[in-house]
DNA sequence: TCAATAGTGTCTATGAGACATTATGCA
DNA sequence: TGCATAATGTCTCATAGACACTATTGA
């Protein structure tokens, strides 16, 4: 390489303008609990390419808007859940994901309840359905089955070291209730009793509100955001 | 919105070419240990923008080439590190990160050891540096300060549940050696005794190879990729 | 009054951490 | 032979989990 040639990669390297375009999409893991149920919200495609395939609800980033706003509304656009919380998974990027042009994704991950409650395989609007995640398997478009892994395994990790499980819940839930989110997030089921103590064993979770719904005390969100001690999954002895 | 306004709405979600390009930045926070203290690799910008400043190893995504592929050949064109891990931090995205255009960066962790050990502040070549991450404060530019920190953050997240700290290890090395790894990226003194049978404890961590280094057993990296149990950091009481 | 769920009691096993003690190899 | 570091012993405390038991409320 001699000195223009070397000169010019340099310049390059710091000019964005001096390549092609590469596009950037924004595609979310939209999660709710249905009937006890981890859903995940998917989109039947109505274009080429994967027309007639499922797809995450997601658009393309426009240079004006961030990466949070445009993942909320590609969900606003599509469900009535209102993501109590929003976190950024990652960037998916495979060479030939897309066959159009070389586009990478920024995929997000929300939760929330949603109201009115849907039932599982609820049909929202046209083409847009909630997908019970571990109770049959769905063939998505791109590499969207990569990125649902990734959310609802991500999902699956901060329920352990954060309190983000109430926000898959309505203001004032139960104890069963809560323990309902980690049975469907984890998938599997979880001893009542160590739950309820190790629960009101961890600062700042929940607090109790006073009244109760059948024979059970109502709480609502505590203000702790990280859990100490974590409500441990014992990875070791599962994967 | 009429039917034909609709229309092209849909469309232009769907078709990549109908927004104004967004630029595509990879950069790499590189971590190596030198003289027992955690390093991150680091670059004096020669232009505009951020002229002088000191910036993460990085280069505009090619759209024929994979975020990995572009993530270590940064860095290969910056130092000697051998990265025996890599993996995707985020993507940063603030809409006023660079003042040229809307450009976003993909950003990523690299470790592992230097051969040969160069010093802490070691001028690697014309303009590129190690930093000591704890010991001293350093202005960058871009979003950059924020990348070091989620990156030095995640790879301490990281030396708790998996084997990744013997990749900042030459094949063979001593207990002590493995304790000054998690030592230097967690800033703060480990208990030997308890560390020692912890890491012997923890199955498929290391492995011994028989021989001594002084009166020092020497071990490899075991096929453990996950550790259990973790070797736990304790957050509860810290942060 | 019965059934289902909520909530409490109790025991065991595991692992973290403090810190004392012994072993090893080099100056 | 003495010193630094390696390696082992021993104790305490916190927490997970199994499972038996009692309490509460609606059908």
């Amino acid at each position: 390489m001699d000195q223009s040639t070397e000169e010019a990669a340099f310049l390059a390297e710091y000019d964005p303008r001096a390549y092609d375009p590469v596009g950037v999409a924004v595609d979310t893991v939209a999660l709710t609990l249905i009937d006890g149920r981890l859903n995940v919200l998917a989109v039947k495609r109505r274009e080429h390419p994967f027309r007639g395939l499922l797809a995450l609800p997601g658009t393309f980033l426009r240079p004006e808007r961030s990466l949070e706003v445009t993942a909320v509304d590609a969900v606003r656009a599509k469900a009535n859940i209102s993501p109590g919380h929003l976190e950024q998974i990652g960037t998916f990027a495979g060479i030939n994901r897309d066959p159009r042009m070389r586009v990478i994704s920024v995929a997000y991950l929300a939760f929330g309840p949603t109201d009115p409650q849907p039932e599982s395989g609820w049909v929202v609007g046209r083409d847009v359905v909630w997908l019970p995640v571990f109770h049959g398997t769905w063939k998505f478009a791109f590499d969207h089955e990569d990125i649902v892994e990734a959310g609802v395994k991500r999902a699956q990790d901060k329920l352990e070291y954060t309190a983000l499980a109430t926000t898959f819940l309505p203001e004032e839930f139960t104890m069963s209730d809560l323990r309902e989110v980690y049975e469907a997030v984890w998938n599997r089921p979880i001893d009542p009793a160590n739950f309820y103590r190790k629960v009101l064993g961890t600062k700042g979770f929940v607090e109790p509100i006073g009244t109760k719904r059948r024979n059970a005390a109502l709480f609502r969100a505590g203000d702790a955001t990280k859990l100490f001690p974590a409500i441990r999954r014992d990875l070791g002895a599962w994967s």
